[in-house]
DNA sequence: TTTGTACTAACATATTTATGCGGTTGATGG
DNA sequence: CCATCAACCGCATAAATATGTTAGTACAAA
């Protein structure tokens, strides 16, 4: 028997969902809430093994409730139910330990398939919400964009100049004379095409050159 | 008609694939190969909606395969087939631009759904591959760590450095004078504990300040 | 009112960096 | 054998940076 607890502002549907799951074998609705404003303590009392969350709420957000929530309980499954797969909400949603999200108009069938799965820690969300994740996730790849050739003796040299070392030290470090730092430093600012160490230790984070 | 081709090396589960896709209404498999090896002509030749790959096949795998697609054409949807929820893997074909990533127990039924949601513009995958993926995406995730209490002005300078530009250029750019960029900045080493321009940089990075 | 902070500015000085030129050695590949 | 290139080293000089100290204005909080 999988035990739910509900968040829904809108009356119609909080009733909605609520019937539909307890007309259903294997579910059950503990109780059904219209705002978050005291999450914590219904966690307590209800000790559900699954929470609807919708996203859009007055007062404390989904967003929040969720995360009053994992405060205190990592083990509760979380599905968010949004009208939009907004792609802020989704990623703030993900951050911060929701298991699933899905979108309202997802079909009953599927929503309980959707809360089983969530049960057993699966991940479920909706086609169109899964793309706005791979979307974002592909966006902050990048397969590190250009190679300079950066000799190996290079690639150390700038590791240090990331690291904040000077010259000096460098050159005490790496027990090679200063005018050899200042060589390789010079080959490594005409492969990246700039002229200073700050450019270059920019250039090397922007790139993902070490 | 949803016209697909299926990369599978395992002669029983191709059977089994395109016997199932060609037996169901609005589908129809074009091809099925046993190898990536020409991926790309047939490609050409058959200009198919959907594409079945299956990652784990001898020879070029399917990552590679994906890849050589990739390379070419970005519109035919690509769902991922693979038997295990393989983290590296899910991870490597989501950057190399995979529409799906579904196992291959998947029942029938389901697998002819998720084909349709990727034609559609969605991202079809298994729950427990949803996992992975937003496991790994809130891994690599962010909270900006300390906060250093740099004020708007020393974040501006700040900027400016990360940007490659020398003190005389910051002053002119401020419109105050090269004392104060100064000031500022011997302030912004104080608050970051650094005492070098590049140590700032990489600091602005690591703990992305800006 | 005092305190604190942000922002502005100046002056002096030591250190570091950027850039030019030159060179030797050793390994590699045509 | 010769060309190329990474790695090493030196000298010189101009520019930029780091550090210290000092100080005026303004504005908000205690």
């Amino acid at each position: 028997m999988t035990r739910l607890l509900i968040y829904e502002d809108n009356p119609q549907l909080r009733e909605g969902l609520t019937m539909l799951i307890n007309g259903s074998d294997g579910f059950e609705v503990l109780a059904a809430f219209k705002n978050c404003n005291n999450v914590v303590e219904e966690l307590e009392a209800w000790k559900p093994d699954v929470i609807l969350m919708d996203i859009d709420m007055p007062g404390i957000n989904g967003i929040e409730g969720l995360k009053k929530i994992r405060q205190v309980n990592n083990e509760v499954k979380i599905l968010m139910l949004t009208v939009f797969d907004d792609n802020k909400n989704v990623f703030l949603a993900i951050s911060n330990g929701a298991n699933g999200y899905i979108l309202k108009k997802t079909p009953p069938a599927r929503l309980l398939e959707y809360i089983t799965e969530a049960q057993t820690g699966g991940a479920p969300m909706t086609a169109s919400i899964a793309t706005q994740v791979l979307k974002m996730f592909s966006s902050m790849n990048n397969e590190k964009g250009e190679d300079y050739h950066l000799s190996d003796r290079e690639k150390q040299v700038l590791q240090y100049l990331v690291d904040g070392f000077s010259y000096k030290m460098i050159a005490s470090e790496m027990y090679i004379a200063i005018d050899t730092v200042r060589s390789h430093i010079k080959k490594i600012y005409e492969k990246l095409h700039v002229n200073s160490k700050s450019e270059a230790v920019a250039k090397a984070f922007k790139d993902k050159l070490l």
